[in-house]
DNA sequence: CCCTAGCGGTGCT
DNA sequence: AGCACCGCTAGGG
């Protein structure tokens, strides 16, 4: 159920990203491949006009966010993926503004779920759609920075980018 | 700084 | 059921 229905690239001053949707709506947001690999530049089923829709809301929103801006309107969401912690978890990120951090132990607790700190960060670490869900404004006790699935680099700019403090 | 124990969720066997 | 992962944390050298 809810398969990818197609696959867009994303172009940004920061490499391309590449966007997969599905009936539901933006399902999965890659990184840029490192140097070297392209990727094709779209895949599957040719994008109805719902997603290319959608797909203009993920590139504005995606350049917002790379200069630190808050997106107004991102598109849908597909999270059906994961499993009820796990959307608890990627709700409660994109209720951080941005500029604010938390820490893993925090969204545990907002979540109920005090002890959850590192299901936490493991949640972050499957969250499909970084950047637009903000994992990166979640970081370890004590203002650490933690970690980051799509490489530490990622975190510190987006971080940067939005003026939020970033660790000692 | 390092090491250790304990923690909750997830996926594989 | 068991087990081995993890973007963690608190506590002790």
């Amino acid at each position: 159920m809810s398969q990818t229905v197609c696959r867009l690239p994303v172009a940004t001053p920061a490499g391309i990203f590449s966007a997969e949707y599905t009936a539901r709506g933006l399902a999965d947001l890659s990184f840029p491949l490192s140097d070297g690999e392209q990727s094709s530049p779209a895949e599957g089923r040719r994008p109805t006009p719902e997603i290319r829709r959608w797909h203009a809301l993920t590139i504005k929103a995606v350049l917002a966010a790379l200069a630190g801006k808050t997106p107004l309107q991102p598109p849908p969401l597909d999270l059906s993926q994961g499993t009820a912690f796990q959307q608890g978890v990627w709700l409660a990120l994109q209720n951080i503004a941005s500029g604010q951090t938390r820490s893993y132990g925090e969204i545990a607790a907002e979540l109920g779920k005090p002890g959850a700190a590192r299901a936490v960060g493991a949640a972050c670490g499957a969250n499909p759609i970084p950047v637009l869900i903000p994992c990166h404004r979640v970081l370890a006790a004590g203002g650490k920075l933690g970690g980051f699935s799509g490489g530490l680099e990622w975190k510190r700019l987006l971080l940067e980018r939005e003026g939020a403090a970033c660790g000692p």
